[in-house]
Formats: structure tokens, C-alpha cells, sequence
DNA sequence: ACGCAGCATTACACTGCAGTTATATACCTC
DNA sequence: GAGGTATATAACTGCAGTGTAATGCTGCGT
């Protein structure tokens, strides 16, 4: 049998996995939400984040492979920026779902039947 | 210096970031998208992923920790089936913003300047 | 030219997690 | 209750990816 549907060939769910892998490290949402408020040079992220320099280096170097960040050089720094705006709301929807779900734990709690 | 600009917990940025890895692994991503069309045992989606039946179990078993599937005992077998619609949203989003991508690609490759 | 600041890259240790094998448990049928 | 089917769990292995330390590179100021 192993009947496989169609509709959905390995290869795209192996890009959707990827895509949200990127987004499955609090470092790099961290990242990007400071990106969010415009475009920060690596320095200003690592004080404003508090990681290491190379860390954050690394971060932005694999958002940039994967399209999510952008880079621009002035003088002596880099400026980043996000790229993809669609991040914004992919993480709208998942913090929406988390508050839902709170609220109706807690409401649940709340009235005990 | 390092202003947090509060705004985001670290806490709350690990909880986005373990959502968004419960959706960061194809097999899970099959699975879930089998469980779109309806609610499923679990030998069903061995045959349709292809996937073994422990490692089947296995992310049934964590998805539903994570509240993303309900599971509902009938006789023999174990019913599964979506508790998070919010789920197929962002995937939607997400492949919604890879074709976009895809086709600005292919639009530079086809006027070439 | 020299020294320094900003950033990238390398090599490496460590951790987490997916998949497998083997085994345990529950239920159904005869 | 014996045997088979459906599912869960445990222990283990291997790999991928995160963080760090050390180093390299580039452009700026003096």
C-alpha cells in the first residue's frame, strides 16, 4: 500500500522543516526582533542581545544563507536587516496560539465545575 | 549599557522557539499533514509516512505533549488527531513566502537586464 | 605605517534529538 | 487463555547544530 497521497513531495517538506529550523533558536529570534526595529549593526546586536560577538556572527551568517536577513557594509560595519518579513507573521500566529491556549487553561482553572 | 529594551523575555522566546521546532522535522511536518485530513491511527500513518512505528509513536508522543494532537483511545487503536489548527497557518505562510520567493527568482532569471 | 575597532571564520567540545532495535503493555478474537 | 494485532517505551547510536576560543581580515584614525 504505503499509498503516498501525492500532494506534498519530501523535498518541500524538507525546505518548510528547514525554514522553520531557523526559527526553532531563541538566539536568532532574539536577533530578529531586534531587526524588527530596523537595522542594527553586529555590535549593537551583541550588546543589545548579550551574546558573544562570534556567535552573533554566526547567527546572522546562517539567516543570510537562508534568506532572512540581509546585509549591507558601511565603512567599517555590516548592517543587517530582515529580508523577510513573512517571519513577523509566522511568529504573530504562534504567539497568538500561545496566549489562546493560556487563556483557556486559565479560564478552565478559573470556573471549576 | 545593554538595554534590553524589555519587550520579550527570554522565557517567552524559549517557548516560540520550541514551537517552532516541534514543526522543524519533516517526518513530523508528514505527519501532521496527514492528520489534516482527518483523524488517523497510527498504523495508518505508518503506512502513509513510511516511517517506522516507534518513530511514529515517538513524535505522535511528543507532538501531543506539546498540545499540538489529541490522541482518543478506540478498542485496539490509538486515534489521532489535530488539537492546534494555528499549525497548517503558519505552514501556509511559510509556503506562501517560498513561492513568492520563487517566482522573483525565476522572474530576474527570465528578463535577463 | 601602526594600532585598533568591527566583523568573519575556523576548529573544537558539548548537547539535543531523530531513528533503530528490542521489549513491554493493552486489547481483541477464537 | 493463547496468540495475534496495535501501540508505547527503553536503551542505544549517530548526526546536526549551538556556543566558545582563537585567529584572520578589513577599514579607520592618527
Amino acid at each position: 500500500m504505503t499509498e503516498n497521497n501525492d500532494v506534498m513531495p519530501d523535498e518541500m517538506l524538507e525546505l518548510i522543516a528547514q525554514r522553520f529550523r531557523l526559527l526553532s533558536d531563541p538566539m536568532r529570534l532574539k536577533i530578529l526582533h531586534q531587526l524588527q526595529r530596523g537595522e542594527k549593526s553586529v555590535t549593537e546586536l551583541v550588546n543589545n542581545t548579550g551574546a558573544s560577538q562570534p556567535n552573533v556572527s554566526k547567527h546572522l551568517s546562517t539567516l543570510r544563507t537562508h534568506g532572512l536577513v540581509k546585509r549591507r557594509q558601511q565603512g567599517n560595519m555590516a548592517l543587517f536587516s530582515i529580508a523577510a518579513p513573512f517571519i513577523f507573521d509566522v511568529c504573530e500566529i504562534v504567539c497568538d496560539s500561545m496566549k489562546t491556549e493560556w487563556e483557556q487553561r486559565s479560564s478552565l482553572l478559573g470556573q471549576p465545575s
